[in-house]
DNA sequence: GCGAAATAACTGACTGATCAGTTATTAATA
DNA sequence: TATTAATAACTGATCAGTCAGTTATTTCGC
């Protein structure tokens, strides 16, 4: 042992978001029951004691974790829901191809895996990510297809509907990878995925006049 | 008290039965993790030792859940397997209506969340519903359409991307059942969801020819 | 500048509750 | 009465959360 070497050092500004990116990698492994505080600090290169000088709660530093993966993608919602005045296609492949590139990089699939895997322990987080996600994303995708039906340039139908058809396969994907590529599935990649959706829905979903 | 009642009744033939279905609902319900073996037991009619009479552990509970939910749906995959001669569009109508119709009646959501949740701390339960279910169904459903695409039924694209579009928004519907209508979310009725779908989807899918 | 005193970030051993799994015992049935 | 399904009280391991003490850093008197 080096004696010189200090023990720890006080850097009370950086800790609370290094708990936090920890605690996003444990939990997204094993879940929030199975994941042990001890191992969220050690990995934080903290003490478990530490983590409670800026959590009160193991569920606190989940809540931490599942909301701040929420703030960057209602960006992503609002963009959407600026009202796009094009055509729905180009609409389309731009959201799409962005949703499709930030799941990619981002622990996002993780984060969705936990919710959906403890929503029923935590109905707070399951209405937090309902609310300013799930069903902002929706509606505004809805209210966008409406726009173009109203256009003449989509079909009719639930305009819901096609906002899940829209997306379910990026979702389906990249639950496909949190699941079950560690146990030797064959990948999917996600632009590919999205890439064709879009070609395939969009030739059903516009009006024969509107095809580009 | 009835003095005459008897305090419990032998039935050995029923009781794993009786508990793997118990289980389910405390499972799908909690998670694997936060699942007391003493709720299952009393949710069974029966004590906490008499779960250890029938089953070694509550992992082994557990993969009697899974695993029993994954039989009946092996034939399904079975029947969509078997070589189907007609027109594309009539396999996926009779498919998505049928597999609809199980998923809106039994308790598969709540597995598959199951699954998804818990997929990080039981590697060997994943792959199983891998190997023997999502595995099968993507590749009877690409098979199906790779025959049709030699019949130049259907148009070029990568087939197992084609059989995630065909059946992603059902499962997303399915999650979001399980995972939102709890807090209040919309419903989606998964009838209309499959029925629009295959519509939209056909439409793009199909040779100009083809279009029924 | 330069120790000494004050501050507070941080540690890690401890505690109390929970719960999977065990076992000594009871009671239903053949 | 013999057999064994079933019970209920028990045990031991685990882990979230606590707290008395330790150490890095800042501040102040000189």
């Amino acid at each position: 042992m080096d004696a010189g070497a200090p023990k720890f050092r006080r850097r009370k500004a950086d800790r609370p978001a290094e708990i936090v990116s920890a605690a996003l990698a444990v939990f997204a492994e094993k879940g929030f029951a199975a994941a042990k505080l001890d191992d969220i600090a050690r990995r934080a290169g903290v003490s478990k004691g530490a983590v409670y000088l800026y959590f009160e709660t193991k569920e606190d530093v989940f809540r931490a974790v599942v909301g701040q993966a929420i703030a960057p993608n209602v960006a992503i919602v609002k963009a959407m829901a600026a009202a796009h005045p094009g055509p729905l296609a180009d609409l389309l492949r731009g959201v799409s191809a962005h949703v499709a590139r930030i799941v990619s990089m981002t622990p996002l699939g993780g984060v969705l895996k936990m919710v959906v895997g403890e929503a029923g322990n935590f109905p707070e987080i399951a209405r937090v990510w309902h609310d300013e996600l799930v069903s902002q994303a929706l509606g505004a995708m809805a209210v966008a297809i409406e726009a173009a039906q109203a256009r003449g340039e989509v079909k009719p139908g639930d305009s819901r509907i096609y906002a899940l058809q829209l997306i379910a396969p990026l979702l389906v994907a990249v639950l496909h990878r949190e699941t079950f590529e560690p146990v030797g599935a064959t990948p999917f990649d996600l632009q590919a995925v999205m890439a064709q959706h879009i070609d395939t829905l969009l030739c059903g979903l516009l009006m024969e006049g509107a095809r580009t």
